[in-house]
DNA sequence: GGTATTATCTGGTCATAACCAGTGCCCTCC
DNA sequence: GGAGGGCACTGGTTATGACCAGATAATACC
């Protein structure tokens, strides 16, 4: 028995921490079965719309399918998710096992233009941060980066150190705000001399072009951001999943 | 009363769709606040496990958002969603009001090389069909795609009618084969000759190319197609959502 | 032996009924 | 008038119990 009543948290959220916990350590190995609904009922002493909560999102989020009449599995995929390449740089580049690391170029105080203070939601004139970081993993430029935050809703920001620490990491930790949302743009161009030289690009200079809108949980925009890309070095890499009903139905 | 028990439709998928009608109408503006979940209980007679059901997919999916002890609401962008460039081309044409069209440059059988046998989970040497076409929207060129499909898991594909139909249409209509997955890789480089052709490419002549392998819901792959994208006329655009509770809970 | 029936699994859907922790309003008391 | 306490809401969690359709295997029948 590995839940407790005691605990606030909930009991089915126990329970996928469990089954997610097995699943990272490898037990239940892909396209095993696990143990019926029923079964974990009479396991746990707890109810089945419980187990079935705990199933359901493990589910939703691609770690788990279900076969009716026949059982729940453990998916193909269940290791090596959320490497994706957009939330956070510093996420995805330790998920490869590499290091990675920041050179400021740019930390200043700007007045937002009709076009910045419209994405950020904020009056024109308006303080905004514009950070500007050459990201490496293992030492080796792999993009540009251009974010631009509302001061607002980051006071101070400049003054924390934003070499050593991811910026995501530092809005949740300093000032509350998770992202929610993230709507991206990817476009490809030639690269210009100062790019090129950043990113120690070859002949051709080709670069790809992200433009990233990122949003908190209640709609409000937190980061504008532009990112220079190295094609060759940091592709971009991305897993769209279709769970859920929902889509083909009509 | 718009549910009714003799549709072999579940309740909860029911109030789902009338839901969806009412955002995609424009009913229900961002940030309104919906029925409480014992109000849609009292006005359709149905449990509130019911309700739940739907109310909590939709939150699932963005289109909603809960504030405890206030109540459920609209999410920010509850229209314009799906417009996601990657699951299918013909739809995110055509969700920008724009007419989709194909023209099949090269469609026959091949047999697998290693490296297609390893990502299509074939023998090496299997029939696999390729399908190159150029895609077009309102009679401009948009992309050159080359998808390979095991020939087993469509066989007569090349016979259907390839230029009218979505592929991923012709997959679920004529084989039963809902795409659940997909694993994509972005990059970009020049353009050859023939590309800049077809795409009618200016000078630089820089080309997005997108990898990507498409899996059922089993965990096979079904198709592995590149793709090389006119980047100014078709920006990749991609939206990604952080919804639950499992990522930052540590 | 082969086939059809049946019993018993599975997940999927739905009902009824609690209690909790927040939120907000109203009414009373000072 | 202002502050406080209650009360009626909200969504979140959990229990119990029921029926369905699909899958499976054992059993009974021919």
């Amino acid at each position: 028995m590995l839940l407790t009543r005691e605990s606030p948290k909930p009991l089915y959220q126990q329970l996928k921490e469990r089954i997610l916990k097995d699943l990272a350590l490898g037990k239940r190995p892909p396209h095993s079965r696990l143990p019926s609904e029923r079964e974990w009922v009479r396991k746990l002493g707890v109810s089945r719309i419980t187990v079935r909560q705990a199933l359901s999102d493990l589910v939703q989020q691609g770690h788990l399918y279900t076969v009716p009449g026949k059982g729940i599995f453990v998916g193909e995929h269940s290791d090596a998710r959320e490497l994706n390449a957009f939330l956070s740089f510093t996420a995805s580049v330790e998920a490869r096992g590499e290091k990675p690391a920041n050179r400021v170029i740019e930390a200043k105080l700007m007045r937002a233009t009709a076009a910045i203070a419209h994405d950020l939601h904020v009056a024109s004139g308006a303080e905004v941060v514009v950070l500007t970081r050459l990201r490496l993993a293992n030492g080796l430029p792999m993009m540009i980066q251009r974010s631009m935050l509302p001061h607002a809703r980051c006071p101070g920001l400049l003054d924390r150190d934003l070499e050593a620490l991811s910026l995501y990491a530092t809005l949740r930790q300093g000032y509350g705000l998770t992202l929610a949302r993230a709507e991206s743009t990817i476009t490809a161009r030639i690269a210009d001399r100062s790019e090129r030289k950043l990113l120690s690009l070859g002949e051709s200079g080709v670069v790809l072009v992200v433009d990233q809108l990122t949003l908190a949980h209640d709609g409000e925009p937190v980061e504008r951001a532009e990112s220079i890309v190295h094609p060759e070095r940091h592709p971009l890499s991305l897993v769209q999943q279709d769970n859920g009903r929902s889509l083909g139905v009509g």
